[in-house]
RNA sequence: GCCUCUGUAGCUCAGUUGGUAGAGCAGGGGACUGAAAAUCCCCGUGUCGUUGGUUCGAUUCCGACCGGAGGCA
């Protein structure tokens, strides 16, 4: 079997405050593991309280990889996350440990999975610059009407009003003469270099889910989440356009510190953002046929913590035939 | 006590010269291959406060009542 040869690794993902961390640090302890973090904003240092970033005691002595690793003005991509992930994995893998992925960056893990798919792509950022002046001096129509002159799929597939997507195609295309759709069918070829399992924690009652939501945003605010925001606002985080500056728990805060919004409307806007950020990482996971999910509630409660562990265990023992 | 305004989707409101109604926000669903905590798409039936009356027909006109806001005493 193919799958031999692989290298087995776990994966526990899901949406915001579903309870991923703990999850995968008690994983960690019984299967002899360590964590690497898939997550696009804990990656960014001195972003603590926002992203969630487990404490001391909460990583309780499991060695987490790719957390603190990027400067928050520093650019950083998907590409670069499966490059350092690729190689945080073979390095625990080496010293004889199970790599545990966790995190709810979505497209991260499914690009790292995928193995392959960036190399043969470029980026290209005074390009994508000028594609997106070139929208905003004609239109998006007209640039979706270009990309459908050279990749009708993609153009198909992509809404005009989506620039980011329209402009990203045409990068592809301006840069290396490929189509998207072409690298796409391309990358879909590779089989993936890992055996993983992928765990995944969904709320079927979703409003315990938001209560939880609710509960850590009051609790990033008591523990000086605020402090946290003007100090990046003092190293000009928001001022560029850094990727650190869309994180959630940040930029609602903006209208706050500046006074132009009261403290009451702005964490309300921060729950209301992450509750829909969750929204869209139920969706996304929910699409992907390789997670194994984990259904924490029961009766609208979740259900004890030992018992999530046991049922993940079963989980991904099962999977090794 | 009297007068005026007001009561329509979870919220803020629009509207129907009488033929049972529509926006924003909230919410829900979906997409996603080098910015992804980002970006984008789709989705609006509710006793039109209650109850009588006029009418072929009332949420729309009239009365009473109940709730809210303001004014005069």
């Amino acid at each position: 079997m193919a799958n031999c040869e692989k290298l087995k690794i776990l994966a526990v993902v899901g949406p915001t405050a579903s309870g991923k961390s703990a999850l995968a640090v008690a994983l960690a302890h019984r299967l002899g593991g360590e964590i690497v973090s898939c997550d696009s904003m804990q990656i960014y240092r001195r972003m603590d309280i926002g992203t969630a970033k487990p404490s001391a005691e909460e990583t309780d002595g499991i060695p987490h990889h790719l957390i603190d690793t990027v400067e928050p003005h520093a650019s950083f991509s998907c590409a670069d996350y499966v490059c350092a992930a690729r190689a945080a994995v073979a390095e625990i893998a080496a010293r004889g440990k199970l790599p545990i992925l966790c995190g709810g960056t979505g497209l991260y893990l499914d690009a790292f999975l995928r193995g392959r798919g960036f190399e043969e792509t470029e980026c290209d950022p005074a390009l994508r610059q000028s594609l997106f002046d070139f929208a905003q001096a004609h239109g998006n129509h007209a640039l979706h009407e270009r990309l459908a002159q050279v990749d009708p799929e993609s153009a198909a597939a992509i809404h005009e009003n989506n620039v980011k997507r329209v402009v990203r195609a045409l990068e592809i295309y301006e840069t290396t003469g490929m189509t998207k759709t072409e690298a796409d069918r391309r990358s879909r070829q590779f089989e993936s270099p890992y055996d993983a399992t992928v765990i995944g924690l969904r709320y079927e009652a979703r409003e315990v889910l938001y209560a939880r939501i609710d509960r850590r945003v009051d609790k990033m605010l008591a523990d000086g989440l605020l402090d946290e925001t003007r100090a990046l606002m003092a190293e000009g985080v928001f001022e560029r356009n850094a990727t650190a500056a869309q994180a959630i728990g940040y930029k609602e805060l903006l209208g706050y510190l500046r006074g132009e919004q009261s403290l009451d409307e702005a964490t309300e806007a921060l729950k209301r953002a992450t509750r829909r950020y969750a929204k869209r990482q139920m969706t996304w996971f929910g699409a992907k046929e390789y997670v194994r999910w984990i259904d924490v509630t029961e009766d609208s409660r979740v259900l004890p913590f030992e018992e999530i562990v046991n049922r993940a265990m079963k989980s991904f023992t099962g999977s090794e035939i």
